[in-house]
DNA sequence: AATGGTCGCAACCGCGAGGGG
DNA sequence: ACCCCTCGCGGTTGCGACCAT
């Protein structure tokens, strides 16, 4: 009983993408947009599952992805979404719409999983700090009432983005709210980064920086936000507002004075 | 310089949800 | 109401890169 899994069928290659299968596929994602992903395989004759593509495509070459690092913000929201939602990475992705899901929980699991169970062990000056951070955040506030300020901020958000997705009120450097965004589809190459593929990428990076100038709708809006529209992560590409409640809200938590949220001198001045 | 161990990330797998027929 | 298909999510794995010895 029950469907054989797409990956079983013969022929269907598996392990890492070309820069080949990228381009076929992001020329195909160009033209018909993302969705209908059971068509990509059969239409672009790539010898991959259309779970594969879909993946591919939403971790990896969607545009507006932000690689590397993640920021001390980034890492705070995480702990903090992470304490509220639990391993909802999904969820947690759209309040970083320029992370992908998977992305957030490989830094989880590698890095920040790692901090807090070190902080533990109470031998970690910086890790104690994110103990604290973990424990006031479960424990300061009520979990039900933590829970009703994310849904009252889910609204907010998706208001905010309602707006400022609007056309008329898309700034020109829309798309360049964060100085220190590392577009992924930049043609400089971040530092630091992982380079098995950075070659690949950057291949791909100037395919895309082509079609994105082409105008599909390229008036006033950001390539991101016009690429997305039709894609099923809305909010990607509209990150400086919910981004911005979020911040806002935390600092709100930040506020409390008998609480340090972020202790050292970089947390004070972003937080 | 060589080798073994560890880490980090891209990709895969299985399951559940939602929608259409 | 039920079944089937597609999509999305979360957990896990495999492999290349990096580091220590």
């Amino acid at each position: 009983m029950g469907r054989p899994p797409c990956c079983d069928k013969e022929g269907v290659k598996k392990g890492p993408w070309t820069p080949e299968e990228d381009i076929i596929l992001v020329t195909y994602i160009q033209e018909h947009g993302p969705g209908n992903w059971r068509a990509v395989p059969t239409k672009t004759g790539l010898s991959r599952c259309s779970k594969s593509c879909r993946l591919r495509w939403t971790n990896y070459l969607r545009p507006g992805i932000k690689r590397g690092n993640f920021t001390e913000q980034e890492e705070k929201m995480i702990i903090h979404l992470q304490d509220l939602l639990g391993n909802r990475w999904a969820a947690i992705a759209s309040y970083l719409p320029q992370r992908t899901d998977n992305d957030i929980k490989n830094y989880w699991n590698t890095h920040l999983k790692k901090k807090l169970k070190k902080s533990q062990t109470g031998n970690n000056a910086e890790c104690i700090n994110f103990e604290e951070e973990k424990f006031s955040a479960s424990q300061r506030i009520p979990r039900g009432q933590w829970e009703r300020r994310l849904q009252t901020d889910i609204q907010m958000a998706k208001k905010a983005l309602n707006e400022a997705l609007s056309p008329q009120k898309l700034s020109p450097n829309f798309s360049t709210s964060n100085p220190t965004n590392s577009n992924s589809f930049s043609s400089t190459k971040e530092p630091g980064q992982s380079f098995c593929y950075a070659s690949s990428a950057d291949n791909i990076a100037r395919l895309l920086k082509g079609w994105m100038k082409n105008p599909i709708k390229s008036s006033s809006l950001s390539p991101d936000a016009t690429i997305l529209q039709d894609e099923s992560k809305p909010d990607v590409g509209s990150e400086t507002m919910p981004f911005s409640l979020l911040e806002k809200w935390l600092l709100d938590e930040a506020s409390c004075p008998e609480k340090v949220l972020g202790c050292g001198g970089d947390h004070a001045q972003v937080f």
